[in-house]
DNA sequence: GACCAGGCACATC
DNA sequence: GATGTGCATGGT
């Protein structure tokens, strides 16, 4: 019998305690990342959202707006994939100000479902990105799941490596008690997790997890 | 020089 | 509905 999700949490806990995520300043700055970080280390990301700071570009999400498309190309290059992330932080920050409000209070009053699938028409926003914002932006109660959360977990027998995402947040929310501030730790301590050894290694010995292997 | 990193949109079958 | 491909930098 495998160990509970919630097991799992509480290994993972006691082994790296608390992540205090999401690394930003501001909610926005969490919005910003959320879609700069798509398949991208963070430590390009971190360069870029510096550039970003320099600039005054996080100040007021209006900046990025009315900012050129190659100006802001260019100050996120560190990150990769510039040219499609300009575009996609234009269509995000579109959907801040106008749908959201610029004091967010607009989004106070959606529901959860609602809030989600409204990030998730935006273009670039997809389900990983959306729960991002959703629960280290907005504190909403959503797991997200990442590359590393499918390579951890269904190489330790959870499910199939091909499981589709909503599946597979499903089995998380549906397995672990109703919890955001749960969530966000548990999120975190995966990818701190992922980052240390499950990179590469399909069958890791130092693993915090190894000794739960079947 | 190959491989990877906290995805997503779009084309094609 | 599933599968393949382009997007791009910087670290190991």
């Amino acid at each position: 019998m495998k160990k509970p999700l919630y097991g799992i949490f509480k290994i993972l806990y006691d082994h790296y305690g608390p992540q205090y995520w999401w690394p930003a300043e501001t909610p926005f700055e969490v919005m910003v990342g959320a879609v700069l970080t798509q398949n991208t280390n963070w430590r390009n990301v971190e360069k870029a959202i510096n550039n970003l700071k320099r600039a005054g570009a996080l100040s007021s999400p209006k900046k990025i707006l009315s900012m050129p498309e190659r100006k802001l190309a260019a100050l996120i290059r560190p990150a990769g994939y510039f040219n499609i992330k300009a575009k996609r932080l234009k269509s995000m920050v579109g959907f801040y100000v106008s749908t959201l409000g610029v004091g967010r209070k607009i989004a106070g009053r959606l529901k959860t479902k609602r809030f989600r699938d409204e990030l998730l028409s935006v273009n670039g926003i997809g389900p990983e990105t959306a729960d991002s914002i959703l629960l280290y932006s907005f504190g909403r109660r959503v797991f997200v799941v990442d590359a590393y959360t499918r390579r951890i977990f269904s190489r330790h027998g959870y499910f199939a490596s091909d499981l589709g995402y909503e599946h597979i947040r499903r089995l998380f929310e549906e397995s672990l008690p109703p919890d955001a501030k749960l969530y966000n730790e548990y999120h975190a301590l995966i990818v701190r997790l992922g980052k240390d050894f499950c990179r590469t290694v399909p069958k890791c010995e130092l693993c915090p997890l190894s000794h739960e292997r079947k």
